[in-house]
DNA sequence: GTATTTTTGGACAAATTTAGTCCAAATGGA
DNA sequence: TCCATTTGGACTAAATTTGTCCAAAAATAC
């Protein structure tokens, strides 16, 4: 079933695709440019990839850039949330208000 | 319709309520010891508030914390997704990531 | 129309957060 | 055991946030 695969985190996925592709932390740390460790967080989410991170990631393993980009959009929304009370209609009513502002 | 009051930003409704009660910056602003000009920005969207300011508005003018709390947490999210190409769908997934988490 | 109050904009500063390095310790094969 | 990989934490630099202060603009009162 499809909608299980969403819910995964961004880093989960990265290292999910890291190790279908046999590769260690330290080759894929180079090409982002950055320490083993930070990868090492960031797939466990002990800190936030960044944006260009994330299209870096997509590139190297060549999979489908938008659907990293929307689970790492998505889990800064729920970072913003969790451990809120009203979470659920915060969402609500920010789906309200996108739609509000990017129609017409 | 009711539906219509959601649309605005937590800054909105802040001025909104200050005009409604013939207050000027100058007297809300000394309530949450913070300078006018922020508190100007706050309404107009130019600065965040945060989170015990919001709390602090609802309390001075005896409005539902929890609705206001509500305006601003999907303030927050607005802000991650705007300009975002694939805002909607991020949002989609968030909110089958946070189902998923606060089930059980 | 001038005086007064309110609101806004921007330069600046302090404090907090974010993003990273570096290295030592832990883990996991062969 | 040896070696490569992974993790944790102390530390640093850079960026962002959050605010002050004050002058200019706009609104209001008289």
């Amino acid at each position: 079933m499809e909608s299980v695969q969403n819910i995964v985190s961004v880093g989960q996925q990265i290292r999910a695709l890291r190790e279908a592709h046999g590769l260690p932390l330290r080759k894929v740390a180079a090409e982002l440019d950055i320490d083993t460790s930070i990868l090492s967080k960031i797939e466990r989410g002990h800190r936030q990839a960044n944006r260009q991170q994330v299209c870096a990631i997509a590139r190297i393993f060549g999979v489908d850039e938008k659907e990293l980009i929307i689970q790492y959009l998505s889990d800064k929304v729920i970072d913003e949330l969790t451990n809120e009370e009203w979470a659920e209609d915060a969402l609500k009513v920010a789906e309200e208000k996108l739609k509000y502002y990017t129609r017409k």
